[in-house]
DNA sequence: CGGTTGATGTAACGAAAATTACAACACCTG
DNA sequence: CAGGTGTTGTAATTTTCGTTACATCAACCG
């Protein structure tokens, strides 16, 4: 009884279906707005019949969903103390902009960085590494305008503990010549922030209908592309500034790599002596 | 769009009828979680009749009162961003380190980003941000193995603010060219952590011998660089893993962007103007 | 004291939402 | 490849809710 909405979501989030999933994923991203709308309006939302919104409520255990919006409403009150007070926002234009403004800026990085991790579904992220980590697979990445240095980033690490790791180069024309040789075997990574990219949304799709494994890290609003992806890891990058911040996607990154390399140990530490021999001897 | 719901309520309130006026002191007692139920719900619970409720948001300015329920929800998950503050239940213990291991992580990395700004010198972040935003210069950007991702990613997007910015292309060997035509108005930046790479080294000293001005983003003990750069700006980078983590420079790195951002903003705004138009037409 | 104004509740209406039943589909298993 | 299981959307149904029209009542004013 002591469980909260929030717990039971993630818990019991590898036991959904793909679409139920996904209604749980926005529920865990948009907390706890997005459970106060109607059924219909989440469903819209997130793309699918309502129904399925009604199943997944079903299946945490409430009664109806009007059931789960009263327990929802009795949390939020337990919780909210006193939420008038901090209701403005605290910019605070303070004494000197230049040394305060760094300030601020880690705080509201590391608080981010918080609540990503606080947000993230055990079952996605175990499911993400698993895949990763498996050899058998073939793992590609790729990323928008400025996230794809992150999909850079991680693909030089993780080419490090495996064999098997690509990163799809800029030019957007040759993705298609990559996909083309792509099925059930390979695992696309993809990372698309806000102002999504529509040759990204493309990519994803023609990738899923080959029956890829699409996996993507997106921002807590999650980009379309987490319709046809298999599973969703969302991070916050509200900072303040003009830019939305990347660094909880890179902690993330590094998260998973972390797992990965634990998780294969055996294997990656042999690798990764090879590799330091070799480039001894080269 | 500046009021909040509250302030009307508690301004308008003198003007209510004495049954409405009960609904809006039930409303400021119990907010928000009061205006969610449904006005039915919310009219039993003080003891009037629905339309009397209806009637009262109608007279606070609202269309209707689904309208009114919804500009509550913006309210709330503008002033919500940290809705988990107390979701950090027990999280079961059986789960073991899949499920403790991205905490302990992701503490990890923010506090490294704590400790990272925590630790700066507003000068040398003055400094830099100055040259980075000053249009005389030109701007090259390299890293090593791992860092280059975060030289790409900075650069990309100081290039939208700002002409003359460069991003050292893998290939070492062709360093050397473009090192060719820097002279004092070339700034270059370098990301140098442990293990720090030769290479390296070599671009930042032959750099150094011909004036351009070196700076160095690197890990707390310091890239042996430092001591041909102008000015250093030193992370964290330790987490419990057998990695290092970047994170924290990166978060060095959009802190810098939005500096130089801000300082430079009537012409940064205009560029980016232009370039959404140019995005727009091509 | 009659008439007017405004407040309030009752009841009826219509729209939207939740719920249920069913059919199509994908996926796994033998 | 057939059969079964589980998932999903469509459509029909029922319920709830918001909304409106109207009647009652009280207070105020000429």
């Amino acid at each position: 009884m002591a469980q909260t909405v929030v717990d039971q979501l993630r818990e019991s989030l590898g036991n959904f279906p793909v679409t139920e999933r996904r209604v749980a994923h926005r529920l865990l991203a948009e907390y706890p707005m997005a459970g106060l709308q109607s059924a219909t309006d989440l469903a819209r939302a997130v793309g699918v019949s309502t129904p399925t919104v009604l199943r997944m409520v079903a299946r945490l255990g409430f009664e109806s969903y009007v059931d789960f919006q009263r327990r929802l409403r009795e949390e939020l009150t337990a919780q909210l103390s006193s939420p008038l007070s901090k209701a403005q926002s605290p910019t605070a234009a303070g004494a000197g902009p230049s040394a305060d403004a760094p300030r601020a800026f880690s705080a509201a990085v590391a608080r981010n960085i918080e609540e990503t991790f606080a947000h993230l579904s055990a079952h996605e992220v175990d499911q993400i590494v698993a895949l990763l980590g498996d050899r058998r697979n073939r793992i590609h990445m790729v990323g928008g305008r400025f996230t794809d240095a992150l999909a850079r980033y991680l693909s030089v690490q993780l080419r490090i503990i495996r064999p098997g790791v690509s990163h799809l180069q800029d030019q957007e024309a040759n993705w298609q010549d990559q996909l083309l040789d792509m099925d059930q075997r390979d695992v696309l990574l993809i990372f698309d922030i806000r102002r999504y990219q529509v040759s990204l949304q493309r990519l994803a799709e023609a990738a899923a209908s080959q029956r890829v494994c699409v996996l993507l890290i997106t921002d807590q609003w999650l980009s379309p592309i987490a319709r046809v992806a298999r599973h969703v890891l969302p991070a916050r990058v509200v900072v303040p500034s003009v830019w939305d911040s990347n660094t909880a996607l890179m902690a993330l990154c590094e998260s998973l790599l972390a797992a990965v390399t634990s998780n294969t140990w055996d294997y990656a530490n042999k690798r990764m002596r090879a590799l330091e021999k070799l480039r001894n001897t080269v």
